[in-house]
DNA sequence: ATCAACCATAGACTATACTCTATGGTTGAT
DNA sequence: ATCAACCATAGAGTATAGTCTATGGTTGAT
């Protein structure tokens, strides 16, 4: 598929699709046979990848952050052992920030608690 | 306590605390019987304003987002009502962002057992 | 052939949240 | 009196994550 409809199932515009894969977080292939454009084709991992991209930013980690995910997920050039250490650390700070939420939700319930008394 | 002092209770620098009360998240007082500077004075609720608007930055608020909860808690033109009301959403995007975060944690699982298979 | 709808790159612009520099005045210990 | 260590404002600079504009080429339906 071309970016439009890589944009339109996704949700990312295209101009931010763009700017992920100046980033490296996604790359689209062009086709060696058709010299007439230099159009970017994208496949299903692209689709993927950006939904990964959505949840974990959603999550709040980093565009830098993804990237690491992304590279333990889909790089084949680290060993299992590499990537599991990765993901089990990426895992650990969303145990960190659950906890950090949790703190902020007790915070705001004993306000709530006080303004009602 | 003037400026250093209230960095030092707090750990963020002065500049950033400067920043802040630009932003109006917290507000420093000039004792009007001195009239040889204009230095001026921070007391223990600013120490306790910093120190939510660092659990809330961690929880993943904004600095607007993190004015509106100080406003809900320290400002007396809101109704009990309307504080309530404010401070309940913030409990909601908090329970929100934690449903995220625990959905990108089993994403990241299902990677895990995946590489280990 | 033409024209809307697409494709590409390059680079300028925006918002958020700091972070730092420049400049100049004040305080307090020696 | 002097000098380090503070205080203030103003404004420039940085990083992150987009967002938009300019420019020019391509495709496909009419």
């Amino acid at each position: 598929m071309l970016i439009n409809e890589l944009a339109k199932r996704t949700g990312v515009t295209v101009h931010t699709i763009r700017f992920y894969e100046r980033y490296g977080l996604i790359r689209g292939q062009r086709n060696p046979d058709v010299t007439s454009n230099n159009y970017l084709h994208y496949d299903d991992e692209c689709v993927a990848r950006l939904e990964l991209i959505l949840d974990a930013k959603s999550a709040g980690f980093t565009l830098q952050e993804i990237g690491e995910i992304i590279d333990a997920w889909y790089k084949d050039t680290y060993t299992k052992r590499e990537k599991r250490q990765i993901l089990e650390r990426k895992i650990q700070a969303l145990d960190d920030k659950i906890k950090e939420l949790r703190q902020m939700k007790k915070i705001i319930k004993d306000c709530l608690e006080e303004i009602a008394s």
